[in-house]
DNA sequence: CAAGCAATCTTGACACTGTCTATATTGAAC
DNA sequence: GTTCAATATAGACAGTGTCAAGATTGCTTG
């Protein structure tokens, strides 16, 4: 552990004038802020304060406001993509109803545990901006991908004919997203009945995979 | 329409102290700037002076800016009431898939066409806010009252009892609000794919309300 | 018609915000 | 050891929401 003397990890000296850890410890405590107090609770200034630094220390390292809500916004799609993409779903061997229910709770879950990081992710603040970092953009799209991906994995192995992979991809993730941010936004109020509804979905995702019975048109 | 000079509406006289009509005019200015701007660029001092009033008047017909955000989110769902309850889907005379599928149409076209609305009618500004105005409450609850009563009317028309009505409400809506978010939103570019989207998800819809054959377990 | 009152509008002020500029300190490279 | 780029700092400016105190008006009541 203190193999490196020479290395940052020194707390004890009083101040050094280089932070050493100071982008990382900006991204977390913006986090922080954005959990506890909201979106109106977090400006850069008193991020600055809480950290100890002068004011316009954090831009040196994230060129302005928006661009730190794009770093917390990429972290989250990293984090989004580790859930989602968990075994055994993405090799499909055994694809079932109770699978895809795992699936539906575990995206509902994680926006809410991660609400904060889930508004930035998805919200106009940064997607109307046209102003997005270019690794966000990577990342978002990484996301996506891997989804519809999925979705094509379930439809092969469903061996169903009728289902068009990008359009079902869009419309269950609507109605995913739609679930979560009703309740991250505090409209849906009722947080004892998130996994019913989670599982009303999954049963309606499941049935249009495999339908009781095929009809020709 | 010239019959009663004395009434409010001479716009010919200089500049009178007394604006009397400001509280329309704020309302409409506002969703004017939220529509043209975004969010970021509508300030009450703005609106003021685009107004040609001074900075504080807005403040004699809305006790702060939230109050504004709630009074434009409560004009929405009026809008929103009227639109989705158009007959003849409220008498249920004719239920098919075909009605759904208007039905979807419907609701994301308002989204889109009413966006700035919209953002703020389910948007976490207001209601994680906890001020919430009175009449913007009732106005919401109303709404979502008229959707479940629809869907109930649809249910009892085609006698599934396997529906839950207050579920299948609650993840259809979360599907036509998903949809609509992540286009209003600006994640969903393809604005071409909408009404495409839109049949989708009426299909899945009525996939749920009309199961090609019943299913005991 | 006069007086008064409540609604409406105004200016002034305060604390806060994002961000630009110019300056200072530092760790590392040559 | 000098130089340089990275990193930190204070100062300043325009913009924000909103409170307090005063000015102007139209309606109401006598």
């Amino acid at each position: 552990m203190t193999s490196h003397p020479e290395s940052a990890s020194c707390p004890t000296s009083e101040k050094p004038y280089h932070h050493g850890d100071l982008r990382r410890q900006i991204l977390d405590e913006a986090a922080r802020l954005l959990r506890e107090e909201g979106e109106a609770g977090l400006s850069m200034r008193k991020l600055a304060q809480n950290l100890g630094v002068s004011r316009t220390a954090p831009y040196h390292h994230f060129a302005d406001k928006q661009a730190l809500l794009c770093g917390i916004a990429e972290e989250g799609f990293r984090h989004l993509r580790e859930v989602v993409r968990t075994p055994p779903y993405i090799e499909g061997a055994e694809i079932s109803e109770a699978a895809v229910r795992v699936f539906v709770r575990r995206y509902v879950q994680f926006s809410i545990d991660n609400a904060e990081y889930y508004e930035l992710m998805f919200g106009a603040r940064l997607w109307k901006s046209q102003q997005l970092t270019e690794s966000l953009t990577v990342e978002a799209h990484n996301a996506f991908k891997v989804y519809i991906e999925q979705i094509r994995v379930w439809q092969q192995s469903i061996r169903n004919p009728n289902i068009d992979p990008l359009r079902f991809a869009q419309v269950s993730w609507s109605t995913l997203h739609g679930m979560s941010r009703l309740l991250i936004d505090g409209i849906y109020l009722d947080a004892t009945a998130i996994n019913v509804m989670s599982d009303t979905a999954a049963k309606m995702f499941w049935q249009q995979l495999c339908p009781p019975s095929q009809v020709a048109s």
